[in-house]
DNA sequence: CCTACCGATCGGTAGG
DNA sequence: CCTACCGATCGGTAGG
């Protein structure tokens, strides 16, 4: 192995350690756990850009302002990194899901559940921490098996609520398909949307989650079904 | 360079050439065009399961019978490969949507119309072409700008016929989206069934385009209006 | 279409 | 968290 400090250099190899290298940070700005969030925003960014094999771990670090072999030091593995950006969208949009859903009235009609649901699910798609779930939607399968299966279980408390929303609506008439079906198609048509709308542009995405459901549910809100 | 040809064995190199390496196969079974085809199915097959990035060109060579450095006398590079699976794939989807819309009778409803597009493009995700389309669908982001344009007019060309059959529902009611979000919600949808569906399941293809059709749909085929 | 190869890059690690 | 490195693999090519 050959080491960049020249061992013939006896003198500096006694004299008190100097600082080599590139400056460090001082300390009070390089904060630990930070650094950790700092790398899986910077993952969760490039993954949904690139896509996770055509990314580098090399490219990561890049954009976290470290070294090539640093990344290694906060995760075991690539797909460790993967892993966390996966587990922790999901485990904030499953948080704030229910969270609005305990914020419903509790009479709150089955329509407006759902409405409730989908435009939710486009805040997470579209959101500040919007490059998480589209990542967890289109790299599923560079997780190992049991990384996978961790993510399935939060995935399915995410899903959970849309079901008796859906069912009650099928049981009034006002869904035509069978509610396990709906709930797929419906949030296919609703994941889909990150490969075609930018936020950005003149549709916010409340809006576009009011299209969605017009045509999911066909006619406006028929409110007299519901407030007998 | 080195060669495995021993240049001192002059004996060896003078005398009639002999057969070396591993047998040829004989040349009827060669058959130039359809390497070139196995190839492309191989690529569109591993394109598919694994992700464009993840497969190398040693396994689609592999796949396709051949050394790692063959597919390079077909193709200049891995992403001409890509482009060609997405290209024939698109191609052959919009020759038989054309079929397709040509047979149906002239005075067909926009319900029937949809319905036949619906089907077709289940056909196309999940028949025995079926690798091509989700390559495209899910790989678009690794083709070159100019590849990826010429793609586009392919895309466009397929989409077309879609937009009048969605404004005659949207003008006669039965459609409550603006037409083009519509377009894109329903292909979105189907399109992410390559997900979640597997047609060898207790549900046929037709039938789950049947599903999702009523879902965007609502009511069952109004015929009433549309037959006078 | 194969053989033999190249330069580049990749995930990951030892040692500090 | 950095430095310096390793073995493996990758896309691609020259020459036949």
């Amino acid at each position: 192995m050959v080491w960049c400090m020249d061992v013939h250099d006896t003198a500096a190899a006694d004299a008190p350690r100097r600082a080599r290298g590139r400056p460090r940070k001082p300390p009070e700005a390089r904060d630990e756990g930070n650094r950790r969030r700092e790398l899986v925003r910077s993952a969760a960014r490039l993954f949904r850009r690139r896509g996770f094999a055509a990314v580098s771990t090399r490219d990561i670090a890049a954009a976290a302002g470290m070294r090539s072999g640093s990344p290694f030091y906060h995760f075991e593995s690539k797909s460790a990194l993967l892993h966390a950006v996966v587990h922790e969208g999901l485990e904030q949009a499953v948080r704030s899901q229910d969270a609005l859903l305990q914020a419903l009235p509790a009479d709150a009609p089955a329509h407006a559940r759902l409405a409730a649901l989908v435009r939710h699910h486009m805040q997470v798609l579209f959101g500040p921490e919007g490059d998480f779930i589209p990542v967890m939607l289109y790299e599923w399968r560079a997780l190992s098996p049991a990384q996978r299966s961790a993510i399935a279980r939060l995935k399915t408390a995410y899903e959970a609520p849309w079901m008796p929303v859906l069912q009650a609506l099928h049981a009034a008439g006002l869904l035509r398909t069978e509610p396990r079906l709906a709930r797929l198609f419906i949030l296919g048509a609703l994941n889909w949307t990150v490969q075609w709308y930018r936020p950005e542009g003149p549709l916010p995405p409340d809006a576009l989650a009011a299209q969605a459901l017009a045509l999911f549910l066909g006619p406006p809100p028929p409110v007299f079904l519901e407030t007998a």
